[in-house]
DNA sequence: TCTTAAAATGCAACAATGTTGCGTTTTTAT
DNA sequence: ATAAAAACGCAACATTGTTGCATTTTAAGA
């Protein structure tokens, strides 16, 4: 892998990233980190930081990509094999990581990553 | 539901989607349509699609928003639960119809919209 | 068939999101 | 302390999606 440095913004970002209950967009970091570093810079943090596998990336169903924290540190080839939901009235998007997902899928086919991600009320918006 | 009026544009637009094997993007199906009409109006008509429930929007785990035609016609209150499978290679993305996620979730979350996306190699490109 | 209101379209402009090149600064290994 | 590599800021650009408005097309009723 190549060699990627710790640096004042990227600890701050992961910092943020880490101690947030649900994804964030790249917005939405942007306004956490209150004039932290340039825009690029947080793109280009969050590429390394996907490469270090600490974060991962999520694509919500209407098309908006949100980042959070991975929470498996240690084991090696691990996928992202947990369930996500994306709230349809807070936005909130949260990672269930004691749900597990099942699915079967012809043969032919080679699984790397998984992307499980359900919608509709979260259980703050559930009255 | 607002009236939506059938045009040539659209019919031709649903016509690409639907005999497409894999999941389009916007820009995808602009190349395909080749000029028939504007891209603006383009995006409209997947509005249209979606609303009418004849297309189902994908987000892929990369980010990018892909269209697929969809298969349930007459059922109604259905939700997508079938799972999509998007290629590290080709970025073709197939709906797999016949494969049934199952998952359980804690009860104070209602779920109406289920995204299980694969991905890894497709069967084309698994040698 | 003719009329007409609503829906759809094209165009231009804009907004949001993500990328690239490059000169400068910071990090880290020696 | 030095130097190479990595990270950064900035500007410019590319892509993707949205909005307003004048014009055209659709479809339903007279």
């Amino acid at each position: 892998m190549k060699n990627t440095r710790n640096t004042v913004a990227k600890s701050a970002i992961l910092e943020i990233i880490q101690s947030s209950k649900v994804a964030l967009s790249h917005v939405e970091i942007q306004k956490l980190s209150e004039g932290l570093c340039d825009r690029v810079t947080i793109y280009r943090i969050l590429d390394r930081l996907m490469i270090e596998d600490v974060i991962h990336k999520i694509a919500t169903p209407d098309g908006t990509v949100k980042y959070a924290a991975c929470h498996h540190k240690h084991e090696e080839h691990h996928i992202h094999n947990h369930v996500h939901f994306s709230c349809e009235k807070c936005h909130s998007v949260t990672c269930l990581d004691t749900v597990k997902p099942s699915y079967s899928i012809p043969k032919d086919y080679l699984v790397k990553e998984i992307n499980f991600t359900l919608s509709g009320i979260c259980k703050d918006c559930n009255e």
